[in-house]
DNA sequence: GGCGATATCAGGGTTTTCCCTTAGGAATGT
DNA sequence: ACATTCCTAAGGGAAAACCCTGATATCGCC
């Protein structure tokens, strides 16, 4: 019979090693290979042929949502599960457009890791029951499951308002900065956060370093 | 032959099943308990009289070093040794201060978390290698070291309290983090800028990437 | 022409930050 | 014993941010 093949990628080490006991503790599954970085990552699944790649978002050199994109483009059988400890749906959004397959949270249980490699080893999609929670309400909820990339981008102002946030201005500052007033630009942080489901300036902040605004 | 009890306190659950297959496969140790925050950590520990706590700093409803503080006051012959991502110094003093016998970073090898355990257990401390670099070169000793002729330099606590200004925490949001009083967040936050001759938010942050904070 | 998305701005009320001063207790140093 | 630094905290007033609603103009598009 023939297992699983699943590619870890994730830098905090003790939770690699962790990781790979429950794997290889399942019966239908086996880890092949282990990355700590986004580059490594990339590599290892070009070079390994995983069936499944566990990709931490949160990586150095390359972070997980472009690591997948590029697994995606160069071996399009290969899946990723992107694996956080952010509940932000922006986070989601982000992994899902880069053609990851399945979202699965720290927080969550092994049942659900499990799962989420078994589903989406038959050509499923799994979204951590947490994140399924904070899409359910969305009205694009549908596309969702059918791998569309969802959730409605920034426009470029919006962009440009957040990242000068994260980098620590204040409103006026901005405002002067695009010359715009300082109402329109309350606005434009306003709606992009909303849009991202970010709650605050630290999530702001943390969202922008991993969008690589900074 | 009595096994080294020990409890996890870590909210990320899949790491925290990850490190219970990884130490109950230690000979001398086995997992006691679990908690997945800071509370559930003190009860479980005053409960459960363990020999070492394994602690994430980054806990929901009382952080890892105020959960240290609380364990090392009510049960002083359990020992706690704090587990953690972050490299910045501002943690390793704040934890130690509360009373931490080691510090292992999550990108550790499991080898060096298994050390760290035998050490404490042994009545030793244990600070892991890639921190005990950033403790003899942190940006304070920096400074005291080559003698930097401008200003003065920044206390622990101011330290801390710019760095998570510079992530973009808000006054309110670090006060509770640090269990101190907004205004003393304020006191330190206008002390330390003052001293570094930070004019607003934005120097900081930079000042903090130029720093490595974060 | 109307529909949707974008970009702009305002009013008004609440909360938070910012900036100034002051100050006590603990630890450390001379 | 005295000085200094550190950490803590407060009062008070001005400024800014935050949160809500509502409004106008543009542009592309079916």
């Amino acid at each position: 019979m023939d297992k699983l093949k699943i590619l870890l990628a994730e830098d905090h080490r003790i939770l690699r090693e962790g990781l790979k006991r429950l794997i290889d503790e399942q019966l239908n599954m086996e880890v092949v290979g282990e990355a700590d970085n986004g580059i490594a990552a990339w590599q290892q699944a070009k070079e390994l042929e995983p069936d499944i790649v566990l990709m931490d978002i949160t990586m150095p050199r390359l972070n997980g949502a472009e690591a997948t994109e590029k697994i995606r483009e160069l071996c399009p059988q290969v899946k990723v599960i992107a694996l956080t400890g952010h509940r932000a749906s922006a986070y989601l959004n982000e992994v899902l457009k880069a053609g990851a397959s399945g979202y699965v949270l720290k927080q969550a249980a092994i049942d659900e890791l499990i799962d989420a490699i078994q589903t989406v080893a038959k050509g499923g999609t799994y979204i951590d029951s947490a994140s399924r929670e904070a899409l359910v309400h969305s009205p694009l909820d549908d596309r969702v499951f059918k791998g569309e990339p969802q959730g409605k981008p920034l426009s470029q102002r919006e962009v440009q308002v957040l990242s000068l946030v994260a980098s620590g201005y204040t409103n006026k500052e901005i405002a002067n900065e695009l010359s715009i007033s300082v109402k329109t630009v309350e606005t434009h942080k306003a709606n992009s956060m909303q849009k991202l489901d970010l709650k605050s300036r630290a999530e702001v902040v943390d969202y922008a370093r991993f969008r690589g605004w900074t």
